[in-house]
DNA sequence: AGATATTTGTTCGTATGTATT
DNA sequence: TAATACATACGAACAAATATC
């Protein structure tokens, strides 16, 4: 009865096209029309008829954009679809996905960082501004006194792990900054180390604030080499440290298994 | 009236709920049913009535989770949605779509190489089977003698990439094993290193060639500090040369716009 | 502030495609 | 081949959000 604008064929010339497949048309249309972030793409109704797809199979595949952080949405007059750029916290949520399954070690994550966090720290000389010292130090107070309730133990390795972060918010180098963000993140949520992080650390803290407080000292008289160095033996620290607790409270948590 | 576990102030009784809330709570469920790749998920209808959603949203919700590759969706009997693992091809679309707007540089690139690929080569001491030899040395027999065509030219360069995905393929850290491997996507598709890989590059291959042999001689010797070594020379020599082709094709480039 | 127009967001009924038995 | 069970697709009606006047 309803008109049913297909089927005038046998197999499937102008079969039903899928969600993904009309995705990555407007992905390639993104590519060759060289869109930009804040670009309007055409409203669902015109999408609708230039892809001769439903109302609703349309939807699904603006959603699998909008979920890859490609296009954004916007409702009411002057309204539409627009080109958004992938920001940093989305990718990273995409990314931690593919590490769900994979959970890495500590030793995994640490290796990476030896080699990466020292680069990074040494990226920055020549690049801070007097602001960007003040937001370091300012960080750093939330850990420069022992922890008084286990809650601010916790607290205090989010902090530690925020001036990393804040430090590779600085970095010039997009991929360097990404890339150690990252493995910031992966720690700031892996059960492990939140099991190793609730936990007294003053080893931890008081050898990490001093190794910090060094950093930012050679930072500010532009010394890479030493920039690098202090930062490398850091994360060796940590990562020595990291391992040693893990190993200790592995047979506490085999008990507590089934 | 009906239960509506939330907001059951003045303004959205029975709210609509989005697609990405709808999309999260999924996830979280997947998280706390602690639901492995392979588990079906309850089918549309079920989802429907325990998210209360129509179809029509909870429809784009999965769409969401699919592009995100967190579900896959079969059809037919025994059909359903299933949780899915995200595989190592789709993470890397994913991030590549973060650095499509910030298109990092040749440098940017190589300063990271230069930290993981020396680091990931001598991982691999202890974990090379001989067939995994083999197959390096086949992908070698691709750029062991001068192109002959332009396509060949280009060809060759490619393979030179496999050679280090096959690396890290075998690279038993998986943190290091992506990064890596992201990296030389990056690399093949990146349109300035598409550019100088479309020209004649004697020098380029001549001396990776020249660095894989005996890489993969001290890989047979299982002498981790010396994979680590030639590969870290290996980076910098490449890196030294493709901002030399970047630097010649620049003023080239800039004549041909507008 | 309020009315209105514009555009996306949600729902439902129905029909089609596909793989298993 | 037919029956079944499941996702996939369509479209019309309606709801919500928001910019403009």
């Amino acid at each position: 009865m309803t008109g049913m604008v297909k089927k005038n064929s046998a197999k499937a010339p102008r079969g039903p096209k899928r969600p993904a497949v009309i995705c990555n048309e407007i992905k390639d249309w993104i590519v060759t029309q060289r869109l930009k972030p804040g670009d309007r793409l055409p409203q669902e109704k015109m999408l609708i008829e230039r892809f001769r797809a439903s109302k609703g199979t349309m939807r699904e595949a603006l959603r699998a954009l909008e979920a890859q952080g490609l296009v954004t949405t916007r409702t009411g007059p002057g309204g539409g679809i627009f080109v958004a750029a992938l920001g940093e916290n989305r990718a990273m949520e995409l990314l931690a996905n593919y590490f769900f399954f994979r959970q890495p070690s500590i030793s995994d994550i640490y290796t990476v960082r030896c080699q990466l966090e020292p680069e990074l720290a040494a990226s920055l000389v020549g690049h801070m501004q007097e602001e960007d010292y003040q937001r370091l130090e300012e960080t750093m107070r939330v850990y420069d006194h022992p922890p008084e309730t286990v809650g601010e133990e916790y607290q205090q390795r989010m902090a530690e792990l925020d001036f990393h972060t804040a430090l590779a918010e600085l970095c010039p180098n997009p991929v360097l900054g990404f890339m150690c963000s990252f493995l910031q993140n992966l720690l700031r949520n892996l059960t492990v180390c939140r099991r190793i992080y609730d936990q007294p650390n003053p080893e931890l803290r008081e050898t990490g604030l001093s190794y910090q407080t060094r950093l930012l000292e050679a930072l500010r008289e532009q010394d890479a080499e030493t920039v690098r160095s202090i930062m490398y033996k850091h994360m060796l620290s940590a990562w020595r440290y990291m391992e040693s607790c893990e190993a200790e409270m592995k047979p506490e948590f085999l008990r507590l298994g089934k």
